[in-house]
RNA sequence: GCGAGCGUGGCGGAAUGGUAGACGCACUGGACUUAAAAUCCAGAGUCCGAUAAGGACGUGGGGGUUCAAGUCCCCCCGCUCGUACCA
C-alpha cells in the first residue's frame, strides 16, 4: 500500500474528533499544561506564518500530553479590527460576514492540519459572548480610576473624514484619498499603565523562561530614568517652566531651551506671534508615527521669549520651538547642552547657538561620556555621578527644581473612531457629564444596520443608536461612538480560555488551576506591545479583584518569520512561485513563457509575491509533510526559508518510513524486548537511548530541527539494521516503536497509522513518552582529539577518565604527533575526556 | 533616528570555550530500467597533493583575551523586527 495521505489525515482527523481526542480535562488534581499560540485574525486564509507557528504549538502540545499533562491546547480568533472595515467598503460586504466566512474557511485549514486544539473552548472576540465581559472591565477599570479621557493628537485625513492607523499614513498622505494628513487633537480613552510601570518592570527579572531579546525590549520600552525637574522662571513673567532632564550636572552647559510643537507654552506664544503659528502648522504636517518624527530633519523656531538659567545670574536662555521634542516624554520642554548632547549638538550648529563645554575631553564635541567637570561653577572637579548628587541637592535649597523619575512609557490610548471593535460603555450628557452605562443595560451590542458609504465611523452616522435618554437625568444624551483597540481583546483572551461559562468570564477555580499559560508562541513582532499589554491587563483585572494573577505567560518562545525567493519579470514586475517553471536550471513564466530572474530571498508578502499558498502544500503532499518541513530546516525562533525541494526531502523521508514499517516482518509481536540481547541489539539499544535522551533534550529547549534530525538519525540506523533471526525482528520492532512515538507529536497522522499497522488498537496520543534506560548508554570509551598549537594532529580513543599520565603516553606514540613534536613541548594541557594540547 | 536581534559550505542548519560543518537539500558517480521518473548505494567545505597519506585556508570584516574562539570583549558592515491607531 502506498503512502497516501490525503486518506489517512482525513481518517485520523475524524477518529480524533469523534473520541475528543484532544478535550482538556475538567480534573483540577492533574498536573496541567497549558499550551497556546498566537491565535490569528481570520483574513481568509491560513498563511505560512500561521502553519509555522501553530505546528510548534502543538508539537508542545501532543509531546506533553505523552507526558502525562492535563493539557489545554485552545485556539480563536482574533476578529475586530481594520481589514473588516476594509473589504465592507471595497467588497461593500458586511465586516461581521466577512468575518464569520473567513473563521469557517480558517477553521477548516487548521482542522486539516491535524492540530490537537480543544475546539470546545473556541472563542470569537467579534462575538457578543466574548466583547460582552470587556464593557464591565472597563467600567471597573473607570471606577477605580485606571481608565480615563483626555486629548490626543491622531491623524486626520481631511477628505476622508477620518481618523487614519499610522498604516495607513504613507508618506504623509492617506493610503485612499492621498490627501495630506494633519495631526488634530481629539478626545479618548486612556489605560494608565504607568501607575503599573514600576511593577511591571521590576517583575520582568521573574520571567525566567522568556527570551532575554524581548525582556530587554520591555525593559527599554518602559525606558525608567533618572534625572531632574528644573523650574526655570520665564523672563518678563510669573510663570516657570518645568523641564526634565538625566543630566543636571551639564546645566552649566545649557545654551538654549527647546520646547515641543505641542507644549501649552508654544500655543500660548502662537496666539500673538503669527510666524510660532505658522511654525507649529508646519509642523503638524507629519504623521504620529515617532520613526517619521525623529527621521524628520531637526527644525526650530526661535521665539522672542527666554528663561533665566538658575545657577548663573544673568544668563538668559532663548526659547525655541522644536519639531523633535515630543510632548509625551517628560515635560514636553528640554535644556539643550550642545557640547555633550548629540541633538543639541546639531540643532546648535544649525542655528549658531553657544557651544560650552562642561566636561573635560580630549575627545571631539560633542562628548558623550562621564568625566570631570568644569566651567560649571559649584559642580568644577566632581565626576558625573556627585555633580548630578549636588545639583539636585542645590535645587531643592534653591526650591527650583526636584529629584525626578521618569518614565517613557505612556498610557494606552484604547479608543479607535471605527465601527469593528466593542463599543465603549459610556453615554455623554450635557448635564452630567460622562456617564459610565448602568450595568443592567450591558452588554451594549454593535448595531448591524450601517451604512459605510458616508465618511466617517458608522457607529457616529448612525443615529438611533447613537441617541440616547441619559440614565441619570432622561435629557437627551449620547453614546460614545469609539470602539476599543483591538489589542483590548487580546490582553485576555488566554485566560477566557479556561472558562467554559457563558456567565461569567472567570472562575476562581478554573483560573487558579490553568494559569499561567505554561508555553506561549508566537512571532516576535509582539514581543512589547501585545505581550506588556497583556501583562499589564492582568493587574488592572486583579486591581479591580477579578481575576487573581500577575503573570499571564510562564514561558515564551518567538517564531522567526518564513521567507522565500522572490522572482521579477525584465519588467520589474513580481511573480508568483506556482506562476514559474524551470527549464534547464533557468526560470520561466509559465503564462508568458518569459524569462525570469531570481530575488533577495524575503518575509513572505502577499506585496512581493513570493507566498507559497499552505493549502497548496497540503493538497499535494499532506499536512504531515507541510509539518514535519516547518521543524526540520531551522530552529523556531530564527527566520526560515521556505523551499520546494526542502518540501520535497521531507515528502522523501515520510514516504521511507511508511516503507519501511509497512514491510517489517510479523508485526503482531507484542512491542517488547526479547530476554536475550545480542551484541548487535544492544549497539541498536544504545543507538536508541541516546537518541531518546537527545530529542527529548532538543524539544525541552525548543531546538526542533535538531529533535527531526536526531529522529532522522534513528531512522537510518535502524532501517539499515540486519534482521538475522527473531530476536532481532523484536528489537528492531520495539525500536521502531519507539520512533513512531517520538515523530508523533510532528507528524500525528503517519504515525497514528503507522502505530495502527504495528498491530496496536490504541491511539499513539495515549502513548507515554519513552523514557530513556541509562544502562544502555554509559560509554567505556571515548575519541579525545590531540592538539599541537591548539590544532588537531591526531584522534585517540582511549577508556573513559583515563588517567592523565597514560593518555599523554597514549598521545605520544601517535606518528603525526611526533611529526610536530620537534621539540619539548612548554605545557602539556590534558583535559581528560576532552582534549590534550602539547604547547610548544 | 532610537531600541532589539541575526550573520557558519552551493543552500537550510549542527557544535557545555576543546576534532567546525551533525541531519537534510541541491549536486556528482554507480545500480535498477528499452528509457525516464521514483528508489537504492557511494562521494563531497575550498585550495595544494595522486583520486592517497598529509598539509594550507576557512564561521560577515578588522582588532583583542586564551594553551585553545563560531562561541568571550571592542570597533565596523549588512539584513530583520519594533517604534505606541496593522495585527
Amino acid at each position: 500500500m502506498k503512502y497516501n495521505p490525503s486518506v489517512i489525515e482525513k481518517k485520523w482527523q475524524r477518529k480524533w474528533s469523534k473520541l475528543n481526542s484532544f478535550r482538556a480535562k475538567i480534573n483540577y488534581t492533574k498536573p496541567k499544561y497549558y499550551v497556546l499560540e498566537m491565535f490569528p485574525y481570520p483574513s481568509g486564509a491560513i498563511h505560512m506564518g500561521h502553519v509555522r507557528n501553530y505546528t510548534l504549538g502543538d508539537l508542545v502540545a501532543r509531546y506533553k500530553k505523552a507526558q502525562g499533562f492535563n493539557v489545554l491546547h485552545p485556539m480563536g480568533w482574533d476578529s475586530f479590527g481594520l481589514p473588516a472595515e476594509n473589504a465592507a467598503i471595497e467588497n461593500n460586504t458586511h465586516p461581521a460576514k466577512w468575518t464569520y466566512s473567513n473563521i469557517e474557511n480558517m477553521k477548516i485549514q487548521l482542522k486539516q492540519m491535524g492540530l490537537s486544539y480543544d475546539w470546545e473552548r473556541e472563542l470569537s472576540t467579534c462575538d457578543p459572548e466574548y466583547y460582552k465581559f470587556e464593557q464591565k472591565m472597563f467600567l471597573d477599570f473607570y471606577k477605580a480610576g485606571i481608565a480615563y479621557n483626555k486629548e490626543t493628537l491622531v491623524n486626520w485625513d481631511p477628505v476622508e473624514n477620518t481618523v487614519l492607523a499610522n498604516e495607513q499614513v504613507v508618506d504623509g498622505r492617506g493610503w485612499r484619498s492621498g490627501a495630506e494628513i494633519e495631526k488634530k487633537k481629539m478626545k479618548g480613552w486612556f489605560l494608565k499603565i504607568s501607575d503599573f510601570a514600576d511593577d511591571l518592570l521590576n517583575e520582568i527579572e521573574n520571567l525566567n523562561e522568556w527570551p532575554e531579546k524581548v525582556k530587554t525590549m520591555q525593559r527599554n520600552w518602559i525606558g525608567k530614568s533618572y534625572g531632574a525637574l528644573i523650574n526655570f522662571s520665564l523672563e518678563k513673567s510669573s510663570e516657570k517652566l518645568p523641564v526634565f532632564t538625566t543630566r543636571p550636572d551639564t546645566i552649566f552647559g545649557a545654551t538654549f531651551i527647546a520646547i515641543s510643537p505641542q507644549h501649552p507654552l508654544a500655543k500660548q506664544i502662537s496666539n500673538t506671534d503669527f510666524k510660532a503659528a505658522e511654525f507649529i502648522k508646519f509642523c503638524e504636517k507629519n504623521s504620529t508615527k515617532e520613526a517619521d518624527i525623529e527621521k524628520a530633519e531637526k527644525h526650530g523656531y526661535e521665539t522672542n521669549l527666554t528663561v533665566s538659567h538658575p545657577f548663573k545670574k544673568n544668563t538668559k536662555l532663548k526659547i525655541f520651538i522644536a519639531n523633535f521634542i515630543l510632548m509625551d516624554y517628560g515635560t514636553g520642554a528640554i535644556f539643550g547642552c550642545p557640547a555633550h548632547d548629540q541633538r543639541d549638538y546639531d540643532f546648535a550648529v544649525k542655528y549658531s547657538l553657544d557651544i560650552i563645554p562642561v566636561i573635560e575631553t580630549k575627545e571631539n564635541l560633542p562628548f558623550l561620556g562621564d568625566g570631570i567637570h568644569m566651567n560649571s561653577e559649584f559642580l568644577n572637579g566632581l565626576n558625573t555621578y556627585d555633580a548630578i548628587k549636588l545639583c539636585i541637592e542645590k535645587l531643592n535649597v534653591l526650591e527650583i527644581g526636584e529629584e525626578k523619575t521618569t518614565y517613557r512609557i505612556r498610557d494606552w490610548g484604547v479608543s479607535r473612531q471605527r465601527y469593528w471593535g466593542c463599543p465603549i460603555p459610556i453615554i455623554f450628557c450635557n448635564n452630567c457629564g460622562e456617564v459610565p452605562v448602568p450595568e443592567k443595560d450591558l452588554p451594549i451590542i454593535l448595531p448591524e444596520d450601517i451604512n459605510f458609504n458616508i465618511k466617517g465611523n458608522p457607529l457616529d452616522n448612525h443615529p438611533e443608536w447613537k441617541q440616547i435618554q441619559c440614565p441619570i437625568c432622561n435629557e437627551k444624551a449620547t453614546r460614545e461612538t469609539d470602539t476599543f483597540d483591538t489589542f483590548f481583546e487580546s490582553s485576555w483572551y488566554f485566560a477566557r480560555f479556561t472558562e467554559l461559562n457563558p456567565s461569567s468570564a472567570f472562575t476562581e477555580e478554573a483560573i487558579k488551576y490553568w494559569m499561567p499559560v505554561d508555553q506561549y508562541i508566537g512571532g516576535v513582532e509582539h514581543a512589547v506591545m501585545h505581550l506588556l499589554y497583556s501583562r499589564f491587563f492582568m493587574r488592572a483585572l486583579k486591581h479591580v479583584n477579578s481575576i487573581d494573577i500577575k503573570e499571564p505567560f510562564a514561558s515564551l518562545q518567538t517564531q522567526g518569520m518564513v521567507c522565500h525567493q522572490t522572482f521579477k519579470t525584465k519588467t520589474d514586475k513580481w511573480v508568483f512561485p506556482s506562476d514559474i517553471i524551470k527549464k534547464n536550471h533557468k526560470y520561466f513564466h509559465l503564462k508568458t513563457n518569459e524569462p525570469v530572474t531570481i530575488g533577495r530571498i524575503e518575509k513572505m508578502s502577499k506585496s512581493k509575491k513570493n507566498v507559497v499558498d499552505p493549502q497548496q502544500i497540503i493538497d499535494n503532499f499532506g499536512a504531515d509533510t507541510a509539518r514535519f518541513f516547518m521543524l526540520s530546516d531551522s530552529p523556531p525562533d530564527r527566520d526560515m526559508e521556505w523551499s520546494d525541494s526542502g518540501v520535497e526531502g521531507s515528502w522523501r523521508f515520510l514516504n521511507k518510513l511508511w516503507k519501511f514499517v509497512q514491510n517489517l516482518p510479523n508485526k503482531n509481536t507484542k512491542n517488547k524486548l526479547p530476554k536475550r540481547i545480542t551484541k548487535q541489539n544492544k549497539e541498536l539499544l544504545t543507538f536508541l537511548n541516546t537518541i531518546i535522551k537527545d530529542v527529548t533534550k532538543a524539544i525541552d529547549e525548543f531546538h526542533f530541527n535538531i529533535a527531526v534530525a536526531q529522529i532522522r538519525s534513528l531512522f537510518n540506523f535502524v532501517s539499515s539494521y540486519k534482521i538475522e533471526n527473531d530476536n532481532d525482528k523484536q528489537v528492531v520492532l520495539f525500536v521502531t516503536s519507539k520512533l513512531l512515538i517520538l515523530i508523533n507529536p510532528m507528524v500525528p497522522h503517519l504515525a497514528e497509522e503507522l502505530w495502527y499497522s504495528l498491530g496496536n488498537k490504541n491511539s499513539i496520543s495515549n502513548e507515554c513518552w519513552p523514557k530513556v534506560d541509562l544502562s544502555y548508554i554509559k560509554k567505556d570509551n571515548i575519541k579525545m582529539p590531540i592538539q599541537v598549537n591548539g590544532k588537531v594532529r591526531a584522534v585517540i580513543e582511549v577508556p573513559i577518565d583515563l588517567d592523565k599520565n597514560k593518555i599523554e603516553q597514549i598521545a605520544l606514540k601517535e606518528k603525526n604527533i611526533l611529526k610536530f613534536l620537534n621539540k619539548a613541548p612548554k605545557k602539556v594541557i590534558i583535559i581528560p575526556n576532552r582534549v590534550v594540547n602539547f604547547v610548544i
